[in-house]
Order: structure tokens, then C-alpha cells, then sequence
DNA sequence: CAGGGTACCTTTTTATGCAAGGTAGCAAGT
DNA sequence: ACTTGCTACCTTGCATAAAAAGGTACCCTG
């Protein structure tokens, strides 16, 4: 998968998942990987920015199948920033198939 | 607008644009820009590195309102580049989406 | 006590868009 | 003639973010 196209929209993707529930970093590598590529030594970097940027809090919960999980929960500044991120990607997306359609159907 | 969604895409568009006629690298800037935002200072450095992987050749041509104009046309390898970008770009688009939709709508 | 899966983390490398700057041609206004 | 503004080309240095590669440690099974 072409690594470039993804510079930005790993965000997205972050905090769209934590929209719906909370997720720990190790679980969000494996719902991203549903869909899209992404190596786990990318998460925790961006987990730790996206933190910084007071996106959202943690916990910790003990975990029967391994060490403890730190989870993540978003705050109301986490979802206003997933609001704007998610329609900024969808203008985005109808001005790139634009050019690539040709813009009047081929 | 995020310039990080960019990454890569760029290139997606500037071998589209080419696949439906020749464009000098200026105007290309205005086609794109119609779509998404771009700055000139970005086609330049990216039209040479496809010119050196052999996406296009080049020619040149005059023009009555300034300098000569540097025409590009793709190789068919930048029609087969084009084909397999456009429809790697789909494919994200899609993953992409249905984790930002919730994957079962909302 | 070795191996494999879970789960956390960091450092270094690589790619690419942008800002800022430069050169030069052409046309219109003063 | 000189300035302004648009066209059109180009380069250098910076910022950003994903990946590769590596490390730590928990828990269970054989």
C-alpha cells in the first residue's frame, strides 16, 4: 500500500474508532488493519502526539491475556477535531477524483 | 487545507491530468488548484522525479504571453502508473471510509 | 524454561509538500 | 525608459509523519 496516501488520515482514522468506543493502542493497529495497512511502530508515536494535543485522556485496565492495556478516551476537543478532520477528508476526496475522473466522465 | 492527505496524491493528479492531454508544468498548478490547493513551489521538484522514473517526456514550446512553456506527455509507463494509482486510491478510499463511517453506519 | 502471542514503547530513516527565494519573458501605463 | 504585474521556469531548506527495526515485559502452553 502506497505509504504517502496516508500521511494524515491515520489521524482520522484514530479518532474516528475512539468516536465509537474506547480502544487501546494495540487493539487500534488491528481494527485499522481491517481496512488499511499500518505497522504497529506507527500508533504509539501518533497516540502520543494526538495525546499532547489533549485529544484525548487514558486508563489502564488489567488484562487477563497479557499486560495492561492503557485505553483511550476522547474528550470533547477529540471529537470536535474528528468532526472537522472527517469533513475536511471528504472535501478532499470529491476534489482528487475530480482530476482523476477527468471532470466531465472520461 | 491538510497538507498531509496530500502526500502522495499529488502525483495521482498530475498523471491524470496528463492521461487526458499534454500540460506545461504552470498550468497544471491552475488545473489542480481548481480541485484542491497546491503550491508552485511543489510541481517542480515532483515533475522532475517522475521525469527521471520515466512517467513522461518533454518538449518545448513558445507562447506569445511569457516564457516558453515546457509540455509534458506521459510514457506508457506513466499510463500504467497512472491506471495502478488511480486504483490503489480507490481502494483506500474505500478502507478508509468505512472506518471513519463506523463500518456499519453509525 | 523456551516459545509464542499480547501489549507497551523508542530511535532512526525516508518521503514529500511548502515557503521563500531566484531568473526571465512579455505587455501596459506613466 | 522604467516600473508593475502576470506568465513561466527553477532551487534550497524546513517541517511533518509513517515505517523499519529494535527493545521491554506480561501471560500461557508444552
Amino acid at each position: 500500500m502506497n505509504i504517502q496516501f496516508k500521511k494524515g488520515v491515520l489521524e482520522l482514522c484514530v479518532l474516528s474508532i475512539l468516536s465509537h468506543r474506547d480502544c487501546y493502542g494495540y487493539e487500534l493497529v488491528q481494527e485499522i488493519s481491517k481496512n488499511i495497512t499500518i505497522s504497529e511502530g506507527t500508533i504509539y508515536p501518533l497516540l502520543r502526539r494526538l495525546m499532547d494535543d489533549g485529544m484525548f485522556t487514558t486508563y489502564l485496565k488489567e488484562s487477563s491475556e497479557g499486560p495492561p492495556r492503557k485505553y483511550y478516551t476522547l474528550t470533547a476537543r477529540g471529537r470536535q477535531e474528528q468532526a472537522a478532520l472527517a469533513a475536511e477528508w471528504r472535501r478532499f476526496v470529491t476534489g482528487v477524483n475530480l482530476i482523476v475522473e477527468g471532470e466531465h466522465g472520461e
